[in-house]
DNA sequence: CATGAATGAGAATTCATTCAT
DNA sequence: GATGAATGAATTCTCATTCAT
């Protein structure tokens, strides 16, 4: 999953100001699109000039990967465990959707710049494993739902890519306007967006 | 709502070609991103040469401007005339994401580029409009949720805030996948959607 | 020192429609400078599309060229004919100011223009004439004020080349305050210039 | 009377290759005019690409700018030393007529650019201060002269606006034909000027 | 590690000019 | 005679990147 190595040239540097940079450039590429983000703009942020980004990283794009594949790393650990766990269909949908609003609560800059720029920079080879990661995603719902739809735990009236496409884009768009240390905990959230995808804002009558 | 008057310079040239021009631009707003995307890409485009897309327009922005001006007036023309019938809450909410969804359908490009692109925007003065157009938005699917919730028709143990982003995120996430001519109708698509947001995606035990 | 043959193209049109557009164009040089001017711009303040200029002439600098050429013809008619009459030295000076005050009069706009464009204009083959007309300028007037130093009509300490430079200046860049129509006819400026000129502004002990 | 602080960007650089490329950049504008000035003919003139002047300037309209309003501020204080000496009037014109010349000598390219750019900049908000420098300017000399015509050291019978601008004109065009380094120092050419400007060239009888 | 100064490859934009209608 | 639509070259400016110090 993660990307093309680098040159000799970077990799150098502490791993903890590494990680601060990558924190402080994802902050910015989340508020102002990748594109729309200076070298120059992270450098200010981080309280040094453009050109000694360079000591740290071999260029803008890599910083990109570093953060993407990073938070990826990360939310697949996560979700393989759930997927390994055994959990019914309702069960694992669950586990699901909190792990992921765990992941928003832990890498919500990263997870707002994969929703704007993940689409148009999948194309890209560096960038492949975005559309992998999008693949692997889209085979455990979609295989999830299936089961529950099968086992009776799911309606069997809808359209499953349509269904798929709604759950998960309920979750992740989530990313957009949470903060972090807000009024609601991840599982908080977790667990009013699971009570409304599952049953509906509808008093059932 | 839309913005402000063009020098004499543009505006010249039939609305026709204008229309066909902005439908080029916001294709590829769409595909790329609006920071991504060159003049010359949309001339290349459109057939022409990047400088003669000036003799149409003032600037890149300016098509921008005119893209998402031109959805949102019709959007709301057709919003304002579901909240002025008088429907019940949940025939309310029924109604505008019907609506919503026929103009993804009709705008589908739009939609992508604002949603994309409506945050970093709005700071800027002549994108304000953005800003009130989302508050307006705000205020009516609140009102009509609260209203519904104080009618009995929607649950009250739900947060109303959380609810308001999740059924608005919930419908306009929709522009990032959807197809016009696909195997769906908007309206099958809204029914559909309508009938998860609402009831849910399990099965009532 | 007329310029350049045109191209079959031009000359068409009625001379009284090139006459007046030429002013229009005169007076927005002069106002803006020529290369700050647009050639749009000249159509605009004549009612026109800047393409439909090309019917009447040939080019931005053809229109350049046509109004300082012109005005250099007329000027020369009068010097000439001022140089040819015998006059002494000093009622020479008095009826070249005088003839300058005219012509400012006339072709303020032209003058201006001549101002602030010679200097780098003399250089380009086309507008060699300038070059021409300014030495043949300086000619006349140096030769005006030795002959009068040799007469002892003008005071003999003074550097010679300093006092053209000082005379010449001192009467053209009137054109860039004159507006035809004021207060004061050429004929009474060039007086009061004169009395300066020859006379000074101290009052002599 | 200066402008606008520089964004952040800006502003770095050493001050003397700031000086040294505006001087560079002062030349060619003077030159060539602002307008036809193109910034990669600065940047060649200066041995480096066109981009890189923006390490050290916004724009080229900074430039001028900078030129500008480090000359003004630099005329004013040898002018205003001169205002406050509590001279009499002719002293007065000859002190400012002396000043001017040795600014002239000092930033003669400033000089020339002012003269050619003044008119239509000062429309311009960023340049407000050359008009309000040409009116301070007014004052002092159109105040010098009244009182000299009152204190009967000067001609009473010249219209008084019309003597401003010749002696102001009489001075300022110097610097379009001034060399720094030529035959006469700056003293020299004021007190010949002076000479004429106060007694006139012709022997009075 | 960081700075200062530059590079060089575009980017958006402008504008004189052309030409079919 | 004029318009509308384009061309294409030039221009200002931006920015990721490099590198000597």
């Amino acid at each position: 999953m993660p990307s093309a190595k680098k040159k000799t040239t970077t990799a150098n540097a502490s791993p903890e100001r590494r990680r601060e940079l990558l924190n402080t450039a994802a902050e910015v590429f989340a508020a102002q699109g990748y594109n729309a983000t200076t070298v120059r703009r992270i450098a200010d942020e981080a309280g040094m000039l453009a050109g000694s980004l360079y000591y740290h990283f071999d260029s803008k794009e890599s910083m990109l990967d570093e953060i993407l594949s990073t938070f990826l790393t990360e939310l697949w650990d996560g979700y393989d465990a759930v997927l390994a766990a055994g959990l019914g269909p309702r069960e694992t949908i669950e586990a699901l959707v909190t792990e992921s609003f765990r992941e928003i609560d832990r890498h919500r800059a990263a997870v707002a710049i994969y929703q704007k720029e993940a689409r148009h920079l999948s194309a890209q080879p560096r960038f492949r494993y975005l559309a992998d990661s999008q693949q692997k995603f889209e085979k455990a719902w979609l295989g999830t739902l299936e089961r529950g739809v099968a086992d009776g735990v799911f309606r069997a009236d809808l359209d499953i890519r349509l269904t798929y496409r709604f759950v998960r884009d309920t979750v992740w768009i989530a990313a957009s306007w949470y903060r972090p240390g807000g009024r609601h905990s991840p599982e908080e959230i977790a667990r009013q967006y699971l009570s409304m995808v599952l049953d509906g804002i509808a008093l059932s009558a």
